[in-house]
Parts: structure tokens; sequence; C-alpha cells
DNA sequence: CGTCCTTTGAAGTGC
DNA sequence: GCACTTCAAAGGACG
């Protein structure tokens, strides 16, 4: 949870960390003391979040039911007509606006903050905390904190434009959405993702443009998503943030007439969307077991997405588009490079925009917990119970106390469990000391070459592991930006062979998330290795220079995974 | 078809 | 309060 007691003074305070220089005991401290600081610049992320709308407060978490309609009205009409003026009715959406809650910074650059290269255009970098548009309109509920002063704009906008809903795929949660599958022809694998400012914008398929309804269907006399009834008619203009947090748990009131055979994509969830053809379909299971499957799906409501999340989902298309790979394991820990030499204001954000996403979350579900979505995997589950049980039931001649233990025995005991799972600040870091003290600590003074501009990067990056398997400096890993500005890739992003048994425990110690929800404690893959063990050899530290490109950097890491591999 | 991989962060549980 | 676990997204890979 943020912190809401910070006060976000100490926001530049500590912007730089203390780069690796390993060099035994005092160093150790010294990491500690990085780690501390990635902390704090990461509270004080989390702090500035909530200091810039101070109206967060627990107290704002409960519904405001009466919006300033007229205001609401008035914004949404001068909203309009800017999009008009700007855009000639063309709006065009950013690629990395993927944030849902329709962030204009500056009406004056409504197509995107971003320049075409990605950076943010300076007014979007001034980022006022969010002076949401209000794209509701008349008669449409909206929630609004009400503790925020009117002039900031500040209502958070559950209520999605259909303007939008059109022009930005990538406001909608739903994954199909935003599936690259579904890009333009504009976007091409092979060819790359255009880096001028229009093709730049996140492209819509032909296809989803036909299917999705005139931008004006949902004009009063059209009632696109009519309500069965007793919801209030702001679910249905959700904000599409919320679409998948929403249609879950509402969706079964939401009715699409019967001339829209397209749902809403504010309103389509992944769990909706993929049963395109209903229960109907010859050679589907029984009717009533989907119904049922169905109905449990679209009561499901899902965790709000945190900062990394939704800068993973503005981000992957383009990284997708950069890098040429669909592997998501991939992309990931190029993002996750990527976020941490994040600039902090970027990072803050996205923090402020994971923040909203719970407000919002709790608003829309006040009684949820992640618990109820605790077991979600049951299979894994079932599978720990069933070695539980298995084990209960042939240890009869051996005590359940002391077999028990076994089984927990191995994460407990696993070195990795510490590190790598936890996955917070305050551990990861340390974990990546640990391990660069014991294996780069003869390494060339990379940390000298750390970008000021990307403190955390060599002491939080998940690419670490690849350091620490690789045996290459940190300095030529993640994140890292050269002279010239462009970012250098990670020599190694995936460090192991995919899906191969003890791969965690031997390739990727420290950084990598030991899944810890994929591995029951028996056949967990840590159980192998010990923190005595020594290592598996290491492979030849790889000496590669710097790829020219981000292709070439994915390329790059698949050469050496292979190398690793072997 | 279900799960894993991979990332970070939030929130939960258990001690 | 700490350590650990689970789940959010994504889509290819794999059994």
């Amino acid at each position: 949870m943020p912190q809401l007691s910070g006060d976000g003074d100490d926001l530049g305070a500590s912007d730089e960390l203390i780069a690796f220089k390993d060099e035994g005991e005092q160093e150790e401290k010294r990491n500690v003391s990085a780690e501390r600081d990635l902390d704090d610049v990461k509270s004080s992320l989390v702090n500035e979040s909530e200091t810039n709308s101070s109206s967060d407060s627990e107290a704002d978490r409960r519904p405001k039911p009466h919006p300033d309609v007229e205001s609401r009205a008035r914004s949404s009409q001068l909203f309009e007509e800017a999009l008009r003026r700007q855009d000639g009715g063309l709006f065009q959406p950013s690629p990395y606006m993927g944030y849902p809650f329709f962030m204009i910074p500056d009406l004056g650059n409504l197509c995107s903050p971003y320049l075409a290269n990605g950076a943010l255009t300076p007014s979007a970098r001034t980022y006022l905390p969010f002076q949401w548009p209000l794209l509701d309109v008349p008669g449409r509920a909206v929630i609004r904190d009400s503790a925020t002063p009117t002039h900031l704009s500040n209502s958070v906008p559950v209520v999605q434009h259909p303007h939008m809903t059109h022009l930005s795929p990538l406001l909608s949660y739903s994954p199909e959405a935003f599936s690259p599958q579904r890009a333009s022809p504009g976007f091409s694998p092979d060819a790359g993702m255009s880096r001028t400012p229009h093709t730049a914008c996140y492209p819509v398929s032909p296809g989803g443009m036909a299917q999705i309804p005139h931008p004006l269907g949902w004009l009063p006399g059209q009632p696109m998503y009519p309500i069965a009834g007793g919801f209030s008619p702001a679910a249905l203009a959700m904000n599409a943030s919320m679409s998948s947090l929403v249609s879950r748990s509402f969706s079964p009131r939401l009715v699409p007439t019967p001339q829209s055979s397209i749902p809403h994509p504010a309103i389509v969830s992944t769990a909706v969307k993929q049963e395109p053809g209903g229960s109907s379909q010859p050679g589907k299971p029984d009717p009533d077991m989907q119904q049922d499957k169905e109905d449990d799906r679209r009561s499901y409501v899902k965790k709000p997405l945190n900062a990394f999340m939704l800068y993973m989902r503005e981000e992957r298309p383009k990284v997708v588009a950069q890098c040429k790979v669909k592997e998501s394991a991939t992309i990931n820990q190029i993002l996750g490079q990527r976020w941490h030499s994040l600039k902090k204001e970027d990072q803050a954000k996205y923090y402020d925009m994971a923040r909203k996403e719970r407000l919002l979350h709790s608003e829309l579900h006040p009684n949820w917990s992640a618990r109820d979505n605790y077991g979600k995997k049951k299979k894994r589950k079932r599978k720990c119970d069933a070695q539980l049980e298995a084990a209960a039931a042939a240890t009869t001649s051996a005590p359940a106390e002391d077999f028990l233990p076994q089984l927990k025995r191995p994460r407990e005991e696993t070195p990795l469990m510490h590190a790598p799972h936890t996955q917070t600040a305050h551990t990861r870091p340390h974990t990546v000391s640990h391990l660069t003290h014991t294996h780069l600590s003869q390494a060339s003074p990379a940390s000298s070459l750390d970008s000021p501009a990307t403190p955390t990067t060599a002491l939080a990056s998940p690419a670490a592991p690849a350091a620490t398997h690789t045996e290459h400096t940190h300095s030529s890993y993640g994140g890292h930006m050269s002279p010239d500005g462009e970012q250098l890739q990670p020599l190694s992003l995936t460090t192991k062979p995919h899906r191969t048994p003890l791969s965690r425990s031997t390739v990727t110690p420290g950084s990598s998330t030991p899944s810890s929800s994929s591995d029951t404690p028996t056949s967990s893959p840590y159980t192998a290795p010990s923190r005595g063990s020594p290592p598996p050899p290491p492979p030849p530290p790889f000496l590669v220079p710097p790829p020219t490109s981000a292709h070439g950097a994915l390329m790059q890491a698949f050469s050496l995974r292979r190398t690793n591999q072997l």
C-alpha cells in the first residue's frame, strides 16, 4: 500500500543510488544503504502520487454519488470541441496511452503526450498529476473525488468518453484490443512500428474499426448497451481501464442490443471475449456447464493493475514493435529493465495511475479483497494439496510432524527463496548485491559508467542474474544509456533455457521470480541447490558489444540464451 | 487445454 | 514487522 503519510518532499533527495562497487563488507553496507535509497525513491514516488492528489485519502475511497453534472457537461463539451478542432474528427490515439484514463496534460497536444520516439513531450513531462478530462456526458454518473479542487479537474474519469472507445484500443483492458495481432496493416512484425507521429499511434486494425460502432453510435436514442436493470450507467461507460474489473463482475447485467453484436470494447473482458460463438457452437461442451463457467468468470473481479503492470500495458506494443518479439517473458524482461531505467517522474506517473486504479477499484468493489482471487490457480493448489495428502498418507509409519516439515524445508532453506521471491525493492537489490559481490567483485569499475539518469538500473535491474550468470559486468546490461542516448540492451535478457528443470535455481538466482505460485514445495526446483552447494560452472563470459538496435539486442539476447543453453 | 515463463508491485497470510 | 505467497498482463512454448 502506498505510504499515505509521506509528504513527497524527499522526492528529489535521493535520486541517485549507490552503484555497485562490490568491495566487500563496506560495500555491502553501502548497498544496504542503496537499498534504502531505492526504497526511499520508490516510496517517494508513491508519496508523490499520494501528495499530488491529496484528496485520495481513505475517506475519499467512498463513492461520491452526486457529481457536478453541469460542470461535467461543460467540460465534456469543451473537450469534444477541442477534439474536433484538434483532429478534425480523426483523433489519433497514442501507442503509449495505454492507460485508459485519458491523460491529456495539454489539450494542445491531444494526440499524444509522447513524441514519436517515445519520449514524453515537454508538456507531458511537466505532468500535472492527472488533469483528468471529464469525459463523461450529462446524465452519466461519474465518480468524483469531492475532496479534490474542482479546478484541477481531478475527477476520476470512470466514464469513458464513447468517442474514445474506437479511437484507442489501448483504452480498453481487453487484451484483444491490445493484442498486436489486431494492429493495423501498418504494424508489421517484420517492418516494425513506424516512427512517424501518426503511425506511431497505436493502430487499430481495419477489422477492428469495422467492428466498432460509429463513434456517435452511443448517442441518446441508440442504446448500444442497455442495462438489464438496477445498475448505474456509470458502469456501462466505465473507464475502460476498469473494464476488466467491471466486466467480470457486472457484465451479466450488460446486455448488448441485438443490433450490436460487437461488445463494447470497454466492456468486453477477456472472459467474455473468449466465447465469441456462444455456447451453441457445435463441438462445444455442455452449454449449461459453459454457462456456469462463464458466470464464474464474470463474477470474478481482478486485481487492479499496479504501476508496473500499467507501464507494461503501455510499453509492450512498443517493445514488440521494436524488438519483433512476442514472447512475453522476454518482453517483460526488457520492460523490467526499462522500468528501472525510467525516470522517477515517469515512474511516478504510473504509480499515480495505479493508485487511482486501486481507488477506483475499491469504489467499485468495496467488499472485494485480493484474497478473493487467491486460489485462482486451482490446479496448482490441488496439486499441492494432493501432495500433502499423499505425503500424509504415505507417512503412516512416520509421524506427520516429521514429514510435513520436510515438505516445507526446501522453501525455507533454499537460498533463493529469500531473494527473488519477495521481489520487493528492499530485497531484490540486496540479492543482486549479494550476487554481484560474489561474481562481480573484480569486475571493471562499471559503476562509474552508470548513468546518473538511470541510477536504479544496475542496482535493481532484473538483468542482474544475467550478470551473475554470464559474469559480464553490470555496466553491460540493462537499460543503461549509451553516451549517445541509445539504450543499451542487456547482454543476456534470458538467462536460462525455457522450462528447464532447475533452471530457475541454477541460472537466475537473485532476480527472477521463483514463481512461488507455480512451485509446490516438493517439486520446487529450488530444492536442488543449497546455499552451500557449489554453483554450476559458469558459462564463458560474453564480451559482446552493445547492440546497435533494439532488434539487435533481442537477437543478441536470443543468441546468448542459446549459448547458455549449450 | 492448462500451465509456465518473466517482470514489478500490491495485498494477502503466517509467524 | 518481516518473510513469503498470490495475482495482476501478455503470448509463445510446452506437456
